[in-house]
DNA sequence: GTACTTGCAAACAGTTTGCATAGGC
DNA sequence: GCCTATGCAAACTGTTTGCAAGTAC
């Protein structure tokens, strides 16, 4: 709570309902929503809210690194609040997003990379989940 | 070329001059083309082809394995002919993608996942490549 | 001849942009 | 009061769908 007020200063940006509101959602929240569903979970608290302002809101905090971008599945991105390095999953068939616990660290670059600046190494699983292997 | 066509037929799918083009197009092709790449690439010679045979030819041949959808950045897909494994680096500001030889095989998978089925495992490296490192 | 494939247009989903208004500081 | 953030609408990109006409076999 205070904690968001205080990343949000801290960052030079300017505490409105809808940040606050949207950083909130995102506390703790393991499920890693798309934009549609940050808008969608915000609306009934928010009427006036619009899909621009969560953009422009996701957008800040991923360059603040509150937020990172997860572009697994085509068409629209999922965002996770633990900015921590793990590794995810992701259900074929219900398009859930579940967190995994990363196994070997510090892994050396390939050396094909050896002239680029590597920023990332981002593995996932695609699985079908235990739920949707019932089915 | 006559492979095409055997892969075709061994599939039980009809021999059409697009979607030959589209796999003579993919021949050794290491860029990982996006649809629109693909589209573009295909006007001069076929001015006639539309944008849907192009979705629905590399959807059929995602789902015969001899192309593989790269979901790696927001909005839309690049695809791969090489279907071995192998991982990919994304430059974040070309958006160009690049073949990374897989390191360690046959991990295992994580204890998260134990009641699901895996079907795969993908490592993409986020990277400034080499020429956008140099501007 | 039949069934699948193509090409076109329209619909759709997610995202981006421009701009006037509102509101944090 | 200044400057940023918001909300709305319109534009845009990538994708999907419906359907009539065409074509592989």
């Amino acid at each position: 709570m205070n904690q968001n007020l205080k990343k949000l200063k801290d960052a030079g940006l300017k505490v409105t309902p809808q940040r606050v509101a949207i950083m909130e959602f995102f506390e703790g929240n393991r499920s890693h929503p798309s934009i549609n569903s940050i808008y969608e979970n915000l609306k009934p608290d928010y009427p006036s809210i619009s899909v621009s302002t969560v953009y422009n809101t996701v957008e800040t905090l991923v360059k603040n690194n509150y937020l990172m971008e997860l572009p697994i599945a085509k068409g629209r991105s999922f965002y996770d609040p633990d900015i921590s390095e793990h590794d995810h999953a992701y259900c074929i068939k219900c398009e859930r997003v579940f967190d995994i616990e990363s196994s070997q660290t510090g892994q050396t670059n390939p050396p094909e990379l050896s002239g680029c600046k590597v920023l990332e190494l981002r593995k996932t699983y695609y699985i079908v989940c235990e739920e949707c292997s019932r089915e």
